[in-house]
DNA sequence: GCCAACGTTGGC
DNA sequence: GCCAACGTTGGC
């Protein structure tokens, strides 16, 4: 099983999102970064960990987790016209794009900031994508290490 | 709102 | 295939 980290911006789908969203989880369609969209393609599977991030607002960090919920397959979204992710150069019958879904877990007993997980550069999160500077991947791979140190300061202070 | 960093596009 | 221009991300 492996581990991954989400991000979302909290205004457009936020963990509170996911939650109401219950058992039927969320198809997580937009990712338009070739990086990203090998990544969940090629290696996500069904049970796999995820850590849902808040960026973009007051507060960004870790703020619950959820777990990838389906095999990749292609979203549709690139192929509508009136779709904020429209892509005219995905054929339906070879996509470019594609998505899984994700399904909630918990929140965190509390939200972990990226300003606490950076100033952890003596472990396993100074490798973390999410810390380099200029990062810009949306979803990204988390090592055992890295997901067990982010649990582990859920119960510290 | 600012701006650094980055991916993508398209002219050549 | 280079690289400048552009749009986007996302922390601050």
């Amino acid at each position: 099983m492996a581990y991954w980290l989400f991000k979302s911006e909290p205004e457009t789908f936020s963990i509170d999102d996911l939650k109401a969203r219950g058992a039927a989880g969320e198809p997580w369609d937009g990712v338009r970064n070739y990086q990203a969209r090998n990544l969940l393609r090629d290696q996500m599977r069904i049970g796999d960990g995820v850590l849902f991030y808040h960026s973009n607002c007051a507060v960004p960090g870790v703020v619950g987790l959820a777990e990838i919920a389906s095999g990749a397959y292609p979203d549709a979204t690139a192929f509508d016209p009136q779709a904020k992710y429209f892509d005219a150069k995905s054929d339906p019958a070879n996509p470019r794009w594609y998505l899984v879904e994700i399904r909630y877990v918990r929140h965190l007993a509390r939200a972990i900031p990226l300003s606490e997980i950076k100033a952890h550069t003596d472990g396993p999160l100074a490798d973390l994508p999410l810390v380099r500077r200029g990062n810009r991947l949306s979803l990204m791979p988390v090592t055992p290490a890295q997901w067990d140190c982010i649990l582990a300061l859920e119960t510290t202070q």
